[in-house]
Order: structure tokens, then C-alpha cells, then sequence
DNA sequence: TCTGGGGTCCTAGGACCC
DNA sequence: TCTGGGGTCCTAGGACCC
């Protein structure tokens, strides 16, 4: 889906459109923590874009305020509304394919295979493309490629309302002009190391042997490989069973009263085991407490225990055990303000 | 400009077992 | 005197994705 939160938020509210739309995080007049959910194509002119943080936001906005353009709007996320909506996009996509696999709240793969032909399969995402446009006022963008890899990277080629038909012969051309950064999996930090080395994109990296990219990259390298040739096995999910459940809370200011903190950090633990509960889980063996300093320096300590559990008191004593840690004089020597908490269970049992 | 919240997977060291 | 090899589990941190 295309810019999901925020075309939903322009649909429901008529007087928005047109206007830059911001969805995310407060940002109390620039001076709000967290980042941008989703912007609009109109606030992205801006220069706004999703995990930018909302006072960046704010500031690009009020520059161009002051150059005689609209500022623009900020909304908070509204997820039980993305979420519904999502729902009935979903039931939509599965009118036309046996095998879905939803693999975020706004994208999914479906396989068309049955169709017989791209011909065929492209008919069948023109007709999708439209049934959204219909039923929800919303726009999508589909790729089309023999495995979800290239699907996916042909999706993000022509956006928004676009439609990217990748054949098995062309799926490796298709590749080797685009940016290494294209390819999922190569984020941030393996795209700044590999251009250190003069090396952008896919056919750049092309010249490199499995062996190559695995004293590199590790295991992921020989994956790599044969991802950079356009090759991807992995087949289409239709369910998963979670691994872990967490929850975190940053605070609006960092802080050190231990009243406070001790009370977040049992409220997270009530919070993320009525989940657990809700996900149909018995009980869970480990308990991992994070803490992030005002810094930003992020710690986690984690406790196995040795026999399952659910129940409160037990979750919350091994949580306060490893969060007491943090606070001691040589974890913390300079005495930094604590500016997150968060808790997660692990080792699930059904 | 100052960095959310929900996750997954990988790595590496150490303890421990046979 | 100086110590193998294979395996599992736990812990902590980091990269990545949406």
C-alpha cells in the first residue's frame, strides 16, 4: 500500500487532501520525542519521511510555512483503524490467490502462479489494483516477479499506483542497475561499508565469489550471492508462530526517580504477559529488560528460567532483579538519566 | 535534527556435557 | 605438562525490516 497510515488518514478526512500529512509521534510544538510514522507525498516534497524524527519534521514544515507554503498537519497513528482496513485489503487479495502471506499490516505476497502466464498474472494484479481503488479509496503497488525477492523490489519500483512486471528472464538485468541498498537485507551500515569501497550497486557487487561475500557478510554472504543474481527460494508463508513478545516505553523526559521507573517497568510486565496470555500462549521461560540511557547507550540483561511461567509476581520479581543492576553505582557510574524500559518474553510455550 | 515500537536473525564467548 | 573435538544452551549486542 502507498504511504498507508497517512492515504488513510487524507481518505477519512476530506478537508486534509492535498495538504502535507504527517502521521506519527506529538511533536509538541518541535520539541516532541519520537519519529514519523508515515508522511504524505506532499509532506515528502518537503523533505519529511518515515523514521525521520517529528521534530525534524516540525522544523521542515515551519521552513516551509515560511517560504508561503501550507505548513503541515501532524496526526497521531490511529492502528485499530489502519488495522481494520488492512484487514479488509487483505481479504480482497485473497479473492484472487490461494496462498497469501501477509508479511506487514500494508504489503503481502500472493502467488499467481495458477494463472498460468505473467500475461495472465498481470490481468489479474490490474484487477486488484482497481477492486482497492473501488472498494477503499486507496491506492497499491504491486510487483510482479517469478520469486518474492524480486516481487518485492519490483513493487518499490514505480510508486505509487505503480505496476513492475519482472519475467524470469529479466529478473537478473532488472537487478544489476539498482542501488545494492535495494536488495532486502542491505541496510544502512553494509550499504556505508560497501560504498567505502567504491562499490553501489548490484552489478558491482556481482564481481564478488560466494566465498568473498561470506568473509564479509558471514552466512547472509552466500545468501547474497545468489540474491544478487535475482535467485530466492524461500517459499510464501501463510502463518508464523511468534517467537517473542515485548513491549518498550520511551519517556517524555529521561529521568532517574525510582518510584517512577519501578512503576513503568511492573506495568510493562502486566501489559506484555496479558499479550503473551492473548496470543494464545501458557507461559514463557525467559524474561530480557532493556534500558536505554539518555545517552542512548541501550543494555539488555536476560534471565532463563528453568521451568516455564505465567504467572505475574514471578515475571515482574525476575524483571525487577535485572533491572536493579542498571541502577548501581558501577553500571552506572555518572548516574545517567534513564530515558527507556522495556520488557520481552522469549522461549514461548503453547 | 536527535533519534518510536514491534519484531527476526546472526554472531561470539563461555559454561557444560560426552 | 599442557591440554581434542563435537555439540547444546545461555547471554549480550547489533543489523535489519516495517
Amino acid at each position: 500500500m502507498d504511504a498507508f497510515f497517512a492515504a488513510i488518514e487524507e481518505r477519512d478526512h476530506p478537508e486534509l487532501r492535498g495538504l502535507p500529512l504527517v502521521v506519527g509521534a506529538d511533536p509538541a510544538q518541535g520539541k516532541g520525542r519520537g519519529v514519523v510514522s508515515t508522511a504524505n507525498y506532499a509532506a515528502r516534497r518537503y523533505g519529511i519521511h518515515s523514521a525521520l524524527p517529528i521534530s525534524m519534521a516540525w522544523r521542515l514544515s515551519e521552513k516551509a510555512r515560511q517560504r508561503g507554503e501550507p505548513g503541515a498537519v501532524f496526526l497521531g497513528v490511529n492502528h485499530r483503524r489502519y488495522r481494520e482496513v488492512s484487514e479488509r485489503i487483505m481479504a480482497l487479495v485473497r479473492r484472487h490467490a490461494p496462498l497469501v502471506e501477509e508479511a506487514s499490516i500494508d504489503e503481502a505476497y500472493f502467488d499467481l502462479s495458477r494463472a498460468g502466464s505473467f500475461d495472465r498474472a498481470a490481468a489479474i494484479c490490474r484487477q486488484l489494483k482497481r477492486e482497492i481503488q473501488d472498494q477503499e479509496r486507496l491506492t497499491a503497488s504491486i510487483g510482479l516477479g517469478p520469486n518474492k525477492l524480486v516481487a518485492k523490489i519490483a513493487s518499490d519500483f514505480q510508486k505509487p499506483d505503480g505496476l513492475t512486471i519482472v519475467t524470469p528472464e529479466e529478473a537478473e538485468a532488472f537487478l544489476e542497475s539498482l542501488a545494492v541498498r535495494k536488495i532486502p537485507g542491505i541496510g544502512p551500515k553494509a550499504e556505508a561499508r560497501l560504498a567505502r569501497q567504491g562499490l553501489r550497486t548490484v552489478r558491482d557487487l556481482k564481481k564478488f565469489s560466494p566465498e568473498e561475500l561470506q568473509g564479509w557478510f558471514g552466512k547472509w554472504g552466500l545468501e547474497l550471492y545468489e540474491r544478487l543474481r535475482g535467485r530466492h527460494e524461500a517459499p510464501l508463508q501463510e502463518e508464523y508462530e511468534p517467537k517473542s513478545v515485548g513491549e518498550q516505553e520511551t519517556f517524555s523526559t529521561d529521568t532517574l526517580e525510582l518510584q517512577f521507573l519501578f512503576d513503568r517497568l511492573l506495568h510493562l510486565c502486566r501489559h506484555v504477559r496479558k499479550r503473551l496470555l492473548a496470543e494464545g500462549f501458557r507461559a514463557c521461560r525467559t524474561v530480557v529488560v532493556t534500558v536505554r540511557f539518555a545517552d542512548f547507550d541501550t543494555r539488555s540483561r536476560s534471565h532463563t528460567l528453568a521451568a516455564a511461567t505465567a504467572a505475574l509476581d514471578r515475571l515482574q520479581f525476575f524483571a525487577m532483579k535485572l533491572f536493579m543492576p542498571f541502577l548501581d553505582r558501577r553500571e552506572n557510574p555518572r548516574k545517567k538519566r534513564i530515558r527507556l524500559i522495556g520488557v520481552r518474553l522469549e522461549k514461548l510455550e503453547k
